[in-house]
Formats: C-alpha cells, sequence, structure tokens
DNA sequence: ACAAAAGTGTTACACGTACACCCATGG
DNA sequence: CCATGGGTGTACGTGTAACACTTTTGT
C-alpha cells in the first residue's frame, strides 16, 4: 500500500572546493542539458531509484573527479517551485574538499570543467549561487572545530601552507606566530624531520595530522 | 522539454521544540498511517505540487498547533533508500521553536498530539530520533550565536527564566552572576519596571528582547 | 522571624593579540 | 653577501570563571 501524493525529481548538487595552496578555488561545469544549456553550473545529477541521497552525490562526485574517498556532506535541500526554469526539481546541495593541486589533471573530459577563483566566479544557473555562499558558510563554521586542513591539504604540508589556507578560507590575515602557537597547541601537528624547500631557501618543516584528533572536536578562532 | 529521471515523494518532518519555563519539550503525534500506524513520530506531511517546500512546513506546523508566524528552519534532508519502511519517501526535517506554554492547549484534536520532554522520549519512528539530536544540536549551535528566547520565552520574561531556558539547551548549569552580566552586556534585554512574582517573594523584573538586536548576531559562549 | 528566590562585585587565571628580531639558504 | 621566506618569545589587555553575601517579601 504506497503513500499517496506527489512526486518529484531530485537533483544533487555538488559545491566542489578545492585549494590550490594559494586560494580557494570551486570546481563548475557547462551545463548539459537545457534549459542553460552552456551556462556554469554545479556539477549535479539526478537521484536514482534504488540510490541513498549520500550515494547519488558521491556518485556525481567520482563521475566529474574520478574521486572516491572524499570529504563530503550535505548542506541542505533547495525545494522553492520555481527555482529550477526547466521543471519542478529539489536539489540537494552537497560540499566537497578536495586537494585541488593533486587534482587538477585528472577532470573527466566528459564534462567541461574548470576552477575559479572565489573572488572570480562567473554567474551560474538557478540558486546555484545560494548554495555556494551557503557552503561557503558551512566551510568557516567547519574550519573553526575541526581541522580542515586535513581534507584540503597534500598528506604533508607546511605551516605557511596551512596559514594561507586558514586566510583564504576566512579572508583574513593572521599573525603567523599566532597562528602557529594555536595550531601547534591544539596537537593536531605532527612535525617532520624533512622540509619543503620549494617556496624558501631556509625551507619549512613538513608537518602531517596527527590521525587521532582527525575526529576529535577542537577550536579555531 | 521534461527532465528524464526517477521521482520521489517528500516529506517534511518537524521538530516542534517548546520551552514551559522549566524544561525543553518535544511535540510528537501518534502516527495516522501505516506502518507504525500510532507510534509516536515527528508531526509530517507530504509536499504537494505547487508548494515551496518551506510552505509545506509551515502549513504542517499550522495545522496541528494553530500557529503560523513561528521560527522555523530546514536542518537536511534523509534520503536513505530503507529510511521509511512504508516506501521510498525522502524526508525534509524543519526545526521550529515555540512558547509551550501559551501554545499547551491550542493543539488540534484531530492529531493525538503530547508534549515530551526531552529526557523521557518514547521510542519514535524511522529516523525521527536522528533528527532531533541533529535538531537538538542546532539548536545549540544557535543558540550561542542568536537570542533564541526571543522565540521559545513569552513577550515578557525574568532573567531567571531565561536562565533556564539556556540551561535546558545545553543541559549545563551557569552560575547567575556570570549569566546576567554576560546577557545584560549584549544590549539584547529591555528591563521593565514590573515584576513577577509568581516564583518568589522578592519578585524577579521582567525584560523584553531588544527587537533591534534579534537579527543581529550576538555571542554566547 | 524565617524561608526562598533575586540581585549584585571582585579577584584570579587563561587566552587572544600585538609586536620585532634572528636564522638558514640559494643565488 | 644579500634577499627571501621561516621560525621563535614576551608583554599586555580582554574576557571568562569562580566565588558569598545582602535584599525583598509572603507566610
Amino acid at each position: 500500500m504506497p503513500y499517496p501524493g506527489n512526486k518529484f525529481l531530485i537533483a544533487v548538487d555538488c559545491v566542489i572546493l578545492g585549494f590550490d595552496g594559494i586560494q580557494l578555488q570551486l570546481l563548475l561545469v557547462k551545463r548539459g542539458i537545457s534549459p542553460e544549456k552552456g551556462a556554469w553550473s554545479l556539477m549535479g545529477g539526478f537521484l536514482t531509484e534504488n540510490e541513498d541521497l549520500d550515494a547519488a552525490a558521491i556518485r556525481v562526485l567520482k563521475s566529474l573527479t574520478g574521486l572516491s574517498s572524499v570529504y563530503m556532506d550535505q548542506l541542505r535541500v533547495y525545494g522553492q517551485r520555481d527555482r529550477d526554469s526547466g521543471g519542478r526539481v529539489l536539489s540537494s546541495s552537497f560540499y566537497a574538499l578536495i586537494d585541488s593541486s593533486k587534482q587538477r589533471q585528472n577532470l573527466s573530459s566528459e564534462f567541461e570543467a574548470s576552477w575559479f577563483a572565489l573572488d572570480e566566479l562567473p554567474s551560474l544557473i538557478f540558486d546555484h549561487k545560494k548554495m555556494v555562499s551557503d557552503a561557503l558558510s558551512k566551510l568557516k563554521e567547519r574550519a573553526t572545530t575541526k581541522p580542515i586542513g586535513f581534507n584540503l591539504l597534500p598528506k604533508k604540508f607546511t605551516l605557511p601552507q596551512l596559514q594561507s589556507l586558514y586566510e583564504a578560507i576566512f579572508d583574513k590575515q593572521f599573525d603567523k606566530r599566532n597562528f602557529s602557537k594555536r595550531l601547534l597547541s591544539t596537537g593536531a601537528l605532527i612535525k617532520q624531520t624533512d622540509k619543503d624547500k620549494s617556496a624558501s631557501k631556509k625551507g619549512a618543516y613538513f608537518y602531517k595530522f596527527n590521525p587521532e584528533i582527525i575526529s576529535k572536536d577542537f577550536k579555531f578562532l
């Protein structure tokens, strides 16, 4: 005995954020279907019958980037009647955080995809702009309570790199002495013995995240 | 040219939280349809064809409580394949904050509804328990940045009442001297000249929220 | 007069913030 | 040797947390 009621198409749209060492970037694709065909859009797809919602988001992300074990979380669902000019579609947005420097080349050529700096975004279809700003709010929130760099940086990274990431997220400069004090005092970072000499003559020590602390709460700011 | 793809039933489920001056409470109904007919459930309904998602939540809340201008916000959508044993249904949860002492009597008798203290909840259908705990997390989060009491208390309230509310939300005792200092320093409270003598011989001054600050961010904890 | 709740101030400590110099190295 | 970025310590101020007594008044 099925429930009575109207049924709806469900889209998943992915706000894929990456960090290249300097700035935060967003991965966009050229929309392949009408309406708005050819316009810049979040990577998305439709939920299928026998698929968990999370699984649909993972499938969509993987089809574009090839990546399958990426931090991803649902934001919310957008359900205005008129949000999609092509028909009634509810969209559940997900945000994903990836190390874009590593990923840059592996993008599926099936979609015309491109990374955009956050302050140079093109105009986006439908309510995707709102989805992006909601995702950025969530990123800031999450960065205050979780060691977010784990998702956005390579396995080994330097303190100046980590600081650049936080400065990009919060769009604000930090004092490097206070920054290193705060981060090191969390116990989340493990200093390595080797250095990254690519950015300076002296070289900056590499760090790794302490895996024991990744799931724990911590506090930044 | 409609989009291709599967369509789904969309439920809205409301986590209706109230405060009676002593404890936080949750409003539940006895489910009227199979499966799980007669079990305790969040108040819910199905999204209809020509309705914004928010509007559906407002409709559902109003049909039970008669209330129409209540603080309400979406939490997230729950989309596991097997979450509803009656069929594939995605559910968008909303949470609502109301002054339950005022509302207690106006409940529609169409639904068998009852308030439950948070530490005495019955077992709930499907994933409604998870929806409740997600809502409580959001309430805590929101209470740190917004003058939340505005939604959960009568227009006039006393500092001890407000403190009880915060203690219920955070499940933690606060020092009343520090509490009043913190709250008064936000500028969010306007002292009235009259007192509430119902709870003590001496009487506690009433306060109102400063409406200019309701939309602004503030910080508690 | 006493029980019960309201109201109020000070101190100690932790944390956040501001700030400047030396170090190591490749060129 | 010098330019470039990396690394480190201290002092001050702000905010938070701990703590106890007096006031009011109904009974």
